[in-house]
DNA sequence: CCTTGACTTGGAGTTAACTCCAGGTGTTAA
DNA sequence: TTAACACCTGGAGTTAACTCCAAGTCAAGG
């Protein structure tokens, strides 16, 4: 698989990808005879699972010591899982902080909602005094 | 209020709040007669509503928009209105993403849950054939 | 064979949001 | 009044994670 291929299938960029390659994120990937990166059916699972991560923004070093870590075998099952775990819950406190930013929100939304239901009152109101103004 | 209070009260740390106010977060806060900054109730309010909105990932330039429509009156209610659904939409499909990952990575957890309780299985059944072994 | 377009590299540049620093001024307690 | 400490400023530095660029190489259709 080209790398614009899968690019296009996870989401990221044809950059982002031979960075993460760069940096160890991603081990290197197969070449064609003329240099070309192949990409196995491993890497891009492995594309998918960074993708994911990242999109909940694990941060990529995070990543490298987990891979590093699975390349080790399953000696270091249990410092993954840790990982993993630590991860999980940095999620779940990250969510709760997300939620009680959203029921703010949505207090000043109702807030605002009346506000201009308010308004419009007025208007109707303003109307109302226009037409008893004009009926005079 | 001076500014290490306001800091210590909101986890904003001083240096954030003064580059909050340099690049216009934050008005221009009262100073005292030496020039230093006294933080009014309204001040320290604003500064709770914005550290939540940053905690949640709410872009300062979004902020800065909102609270100058703030400025503007009434007649800015439903832009300011707009602006809030939006950013709690954002905040909804984050969460979605969030969710996503979190799923991802409870199921990962339950195998190598699953793991480790193999292998400590495979312990067990290990320390039962040398049992067997040494009772030969 | 040649053109066109995708691919390659190393390295520089960008972005958002801080964070730190030097050198100075205000405040307070002994 | 002086030591110690919090505060001030403008501006430089940092961080994570890309993103872009130039200059070159490979691949496929006409």
């Amino acid at each position: 698989m080209k790398i614009s291929e899968v690019s296009e299938q996870s989401g990221l960029s044809v950059d982002t990808l031979r960075y993460y390659e760069k940096i160890g994120l991603l081990p290197p990937v197969n070449r064609t005879n003329g240099g070309i990166r192949n990409y196995s059916e491993l890497d891009v699972r492995r594309v998918d699972f960074i993708k994911c991560m990242r999109t909940a923004g694990l941060p990529i070093d995070v990543l490298i010591d987990y891979f590093a870590l699975l390349e080790q075998g399953d000696e270091t099952i249990a410092a993954r899982k840790e990982i993993l775990q630590e991860q999980r819950d940095h999620l779940t406190a990250r969510m709760a902080e997300l939620q009680e930013t959203l029921d703010l929100l949505n207090y000043k939304i109702e807030v605002y909602e009346n506000a201009v239901l308010k308004s419009e009152q007025d208007l109707i109101d303003l109307e109302a005094s226009d037409l008893y103004d004009k009926s005079r």
